[in-house]
DNA sequence: CGTTTTTCGAAAAACGTTTTCTGAGGCGGG
DNA sequence: CCCGCCTCAGAAAACGTTTTTCGAAAAACG
C-alpha cells in the first residue's frame, strides 16, 4: 500500500499479485482478461479505494475529458443558461468544463484559448465576437475541435449553433405590424456580433416589405447592455416623431428601455410597445412582463456540447454543420396596439403565453 | 522538429543542442543557467512556438493550476457573480476553474467532488448546503484545500467566506421598525442553508428585542426560489391580520413576493413594504426597485479564491479562517411607512442609494 | 600547485497511466 | 507428433514534463 499519498494502479497490482497492465485492462475492459482475475482486481480496487489519475491518463491518451467554455462574462444574465446546457451533456459524457471569461477582449480571449489548449482540452465551445481575428483563427486551426454559439464567423464555415434570427425578427416585426404599429424602432447589439447583425438586417428587410416607416433614425446602435437600452429610450423619446414600438435586440437592453420609460413617464404598453429577445428568466416576472422572442438557451448549449462530442469522437474531420434553432414569440404584456393606430380601441388582449408553433 | 503534432521540450532541446533539463531550467528559471544559453533557449522556444504541456507538468508536480468550483446551479442569479470573483483571482494566479453544478443533490455533489479530485485540482471552492454529510466530509478530509462560501458547516471549522447575517438582518429589521412597522414577516431560505438559518435566528432575535409582533405565523419557510416567494405572499395576504412588511431571505424570492403582490393588487410599498437580500443586479431596475441588503458577491468570490491560493501555496495546515463580510442596506423604493403606523403621513423619503457605512 | 568549492549541463529517474510487445501454455488440425 | 493459433498476462515503452543525481570544467583558496 502507499504511504506516500495517492493510491496508484501499482498498489492494486501489488495487492492482487498481478501486473499493472493486467489491472489496467481489467478495469478498463479494453482487452479480454479472465473473468476470475477481473473480479479479483475490481474487488481490490474497490477495497483500496483506488481512483485512477485523470491527469496521468490524459498524458498518455492525449484526451483530457475536459472541454473549454469561453464566454464574455458569466454574470451576464443570458450566459449561464448556455453553460448549464453544456454542462448537462458534459457530465453525461464524463467530461468537466473549464470556464473562461473574456470580457469580449481579444487579448484576453487569445490568452484564455492558449491556456485551454495548453491544458489539452478535448474541445472548445465559444461564445465570442472575435472569431475572425487572425490570432484567434490561428489557434482554431489546430486539431482541437470547437463549436461556436450565437456568434458566427463571417469568413469561415464552422460548426455553429445559432438562432433563427431572420425568422425571429420577421415574426417580431409582423406581430407589431398586425397590432397596428407603423413606426417601429430597433435597438441593435454590437456590430461585431453576427447575431446582432443578422437581426438588424432582418429588421430592415421586414420593415421594407411592409408599409412601415423606414426612417433610419429609428435604428439605435447599442451594445446589449442595460445602459444602451436606457440611452436608446431617451433618444427615442426625444424624437420629433416618436416610434410607437421598440424592438430590443436582447432582453437585457429591453430592461434598460423599460427603465428609461418609467423614468420618463412613458407607459408600456399604453404609450409605447416593447419587444425583447432571448427570454431571460426574469422577463416573466409580473413587474417586467416583457414580450420577447424566446431563445432556448439551455437546449442550444446542450446541442453545442452534443455536436462537440461527436466531433471529438469521430476521427475524420467532417464538413461543418450549422444548426439554426427556431425561436418563439412569447407574448406577455409589453405590447399593445398604438394609441393612434388602426386597432386603437382594443387593449392588448390576453393571449396564451407561448405562441403556437 | 516534430511531425507528430505537439512541439515538445525535446524539440527545443534538439533545436538548441542542449539537454531537456537545461531547457526546462532555462524556461522556468528555477535553477541558475548561463545567461547566454538561456537566451538561446528562449529564442528557440519562441521561434518554434513551444508551449509546455500543462498535463505533463501536473503529473510531475502534482499541481494542476486548476481549482474546482462547486455551485448549486450556475443559472441561479446569485451564483455567477461569485464565480466571476473567483475567476478574477484565478486568472491572475494562472489558474483555471473547473465548474460543477450540483443542483443541491448530495449524490451529484459527491460524484462531482470525485471527478474534481481525480483531476487533481489544487483546491476547491464550494457553495453547497451539504457540508456535513459524512460522505462529503470524507472527501474533504484529504489534503486538497477548500474554502466554503455562504454555507458553512455546523460541525466543523473550515475556511469560510460568509456574510454578516446577524448584523444584516438586524439592520433590516431596525430599518423597518423605524419606518413604523410592527408586524414584520419573513420568508426564509431552506433549513439546510447555514446562511438562511442565521438570518432566521437573527430575525427572531431582532424582533424579540423590539416591541414587534412575535407571531410565529409570520415566518414562512421557503427555499430561495421565486415560487416560494410567490406562495409566501399568497399566504401572508390570506392572513387575518396581514404583516405590513416582508423581509425575503434572498432577492430571488423577493421577486416572487413582488409578483404575487402585483397579482393580488397589493401595492408595494403603499400597502406593504418589501426588503430583499443579496442585491442581485436586476434589483436596481426601476420596475423592480427592490430595497435590499447588499452582498458583495464578486468580492466574496475573490476573497475565497485568495484564501484558497494561500492555502495551496503554504505548506503547513493553518487554523481555519472565517471571513465575515459586512453587508449594506441599499434603499430603493420597496419600503415605506405602514399605512396605519406612527409615521404614516410621510411617503417613503428618497434616500441616498447606498446607506452610509 | 593541490585541493576544495562553484558553476554549468547532461543523463536519468520519476509522476501514473495505457498500449505494445513478448512469451507461456493449451488445444485443435494436419 | 509438430505446427500454428488462441488466450491470457507480464514486461517494458511511451506520454512530456520537473527534479535529482552526476560529472566536468572553471574558479577560488591556502
Amino acid at each position: 500500500m502507499s504511504d506516500k499519498g495517492r493510491i496508484t494502479i501499482r498498489d492494486v497490482a501489488a495487492a492482487t499479485g498481478h501486473a499493472v497492465s493486467t489491472v489496467s485492462n481489467a478495469l478498463a475492459g479494453k482487452r479480454h482478461v479472465n473473468e476470475e482475475t477481473r473480479q479479483q482486481v475490481k474487488e481490490a480496487a474497490e477495497r483500496l479505494g483506488y481512483r485512477p489519475s485523470v491527469v496521468a491518463r490524459s498524458l498518455r491518451m492525449k484526451l483530457s475529458s475536459t472541454i473549454g467554455v469561453l464566454v464574455p462574462d458569466v454574470s451576464n444574465p443570458a450566459i449561464p443558461e448556455f453553460i448549464r446546457g453544456i454542462d448537462d451533456i458534459a457530465v453525461r459524457e464524463g467530461c468537466t468544463i473549464l470556464l473562461c471569461n473574456t470580457d469580449e477582449l481579444v487579448e484576453r480571449q487569445v490568452s484564455q484559448m492558449h491556456t485551454l489548449l495548453d491544458r489539452q482540452v478535448d474541445g472548445m465551445i465559444l461564445i465570442s465576437q472575435h472569431c475572425d481575428t487572425p490570432e484567434v483563427r490561428k489557434l482554431l486551426d489546430g486539431k482541437t475541435p470547437f463549436v461556436l454559439i450565437q456568434r458566427r464567423s463571417a469568413r469561415f464555415r464552422d460548426d455553429y449553433i445559432g438562432s433563427d434570427n431572420l425568422q425571429g425578427m420577421r415574426d417580431s416585426v409582423n406581430y407589431l405590424y398586425e397590432l397596428g404599429h407603423r413606426r417601429i424602432a430597433l435597438v441593435t447589439g454590437p456590430a461585431t456580433s453576427s447575431t446582432a447583425q443578422e437581426r438588424l438586417e432582418a429588421f430592415e428587410a421586414s420593415i421594407a416589405e411592409l408599409d412601415c416607416d423606414g426612417d433610419p433614425d429609428l435604428v439605435y446602435r447599442g451594445d446589449y447592455t442595460v445602459e444602451a437600452g436606457y440611452e436608446a429610450m431617451h433618444y427615442f423619446a426625444s424624437m420629433q416623431k416618436r416610434p410607437t414600438a421598440v424592438i430590443a435586440s436582447n432582453d437585457v437592453c429591453a430592461l434598460g428601455v423599460q427603465d428609461a420609460a418609467s423614468e420618463l413617464g412613458i407607459s408600456i404598453p399604453a404609450d409605447m410597445s416593447l419587444l425583447g429577445c432571448d427570454d431571460i428568466d426574469l422577463a416573466r416576472l409580473r413587474r417586467i412582463n416583457l414580450s420577447t422572442l424566446r431563445l432556448p438557451k439551455r437546449e442550444m448549449g446542450a446541442a453545442a456540447a452534443e455536436l462537440l462530442m461527436r466531433r471529438i469522437h469521430s476521427k475524420r474531420p467532417p464538413t461543418p454543420r450549422e444548426v439554426i434553432i427556431p425561436t418563439k414569440l412569447v407574448l406577455r404584456e409589453s405590447c399593445a396596439p398604438p394609441a393612434d393606430g388602426p386597432n386603437a380601441k382594443r387593449p392588448a388582449e390576453r393571449r396564451p403565453l407561448v405562441s403556437p408553433d
